[in-house]
DNA sequence: CCTTTTATTGATACTCAGTCTTGATTATAA
DNA sequence: TTATAATCAAGACTGAGTATCAATAAAAGG
């Protein structure tokens, strides 16, 4: 069995009948090790091997039907990636620093049902993100010296 | 005082300092006109006359900016254009005929906050779509004859 | 281990949304 | 009525993503 990130990405992809390719492994590895929400390209840049556009935008499609990836929609607009908890959950997303925590636990279901209701709406599914400062960016407002924080050092 | 939705739109562009224009005149009151939400191809496609597309773009961000149009996340990730109301409101989307219904008073930046505080993060903000089918869809399912719908007929 | 089957890949062309630039046009204010 | 901004169209460009297709590489069988 694997802890790795890049581990479980592999044998979900394994388990999928997926075939294990030099492509995959490697970009198993890299997304395994971000620490932040990504773009294809992006990534692209990363490798250590070079790999076609449709190759990265392929994989990522696999792995964001498998649930091991999912789509941050950041406040501009923009859709990037993120290593995902397998199951529903929302993003904490750093307007400050770009960091992105995950949310477990959905309150907002029974709101959401009683409200759709009175609209006659029969709720399906719901999308939400969530932006703000998070805790590293809101002490290093407070605190009186530079500008830094632990994910956007200065 | 203008009532017509084009009015208001071509009466906020003035009270913004903005030219009155036939490409303005003519974006307004097609986009007046819409009945769900919509892209700017798919505006350009419609008008009257033929306008550039960046001048369809340009004419879009100032009106989302302004606040009379905003943007709306389909369940896929696009994004599309659609007639707002001022001030904070949510989507209901319908995943069957495609209409979309506004939601005004939104329940939920309580359950946020607190929710939010929990993980040290200082909200500043939220985007919620919510999926589901509309009243009209609901009650086509449940009839016998038929698949259409008001909003997508047949 | 070699062959065959089938999935995967890279290259490239394409679409779609949106931006940028530039020279020509037009609304407004003087 | 003219000067001067703002606006416009055209077209080149970017970035994200898809489609096609011939070449290649995994896996499975003998």
């Amino acid at each position: 069995m694997t802890t790795s990130t890049a581990g479980q990405i592999l044998e979900a992809l394994e388990e999928r009948g997926y075939r294990s390719t030099a492509a995959r492994r490697s970009l198993a590895a890299l997304i395994g090790s971000q620490d932040r929400h990504f773009t294809a390209e992006n990534l692209r840049k990363q490798l250590p091997i070079k790999l076609g556009r449709a190759t990265v935008f392929r994989t990522l499609k696999i792995l964001v039907d498998a649930g091991l990836l999912c789509r941050v929609l950041l406040e501009d607009g923009d859709l990037h990636y993120q290593l995902s908890q397998n199951g529903h959950h929302h993003h904490l997303l750093c307007v400050h620093c770009g960091i992105s925590q995950d949310l477990l636990g959905c309150d907002i279901e029974e709101v959401l049902f009683s409200t759709t209701a009175r609209h006659g709406f029969e709720l399906t599914g719901h999308w939400l993100e969530i932006y703000g400062r998070c805790r590293y960016c809101v002490q290093q407002e407070l605190a009186p010296t530079g500008i830094t924080s632990r994910f956007n050092p200065g």
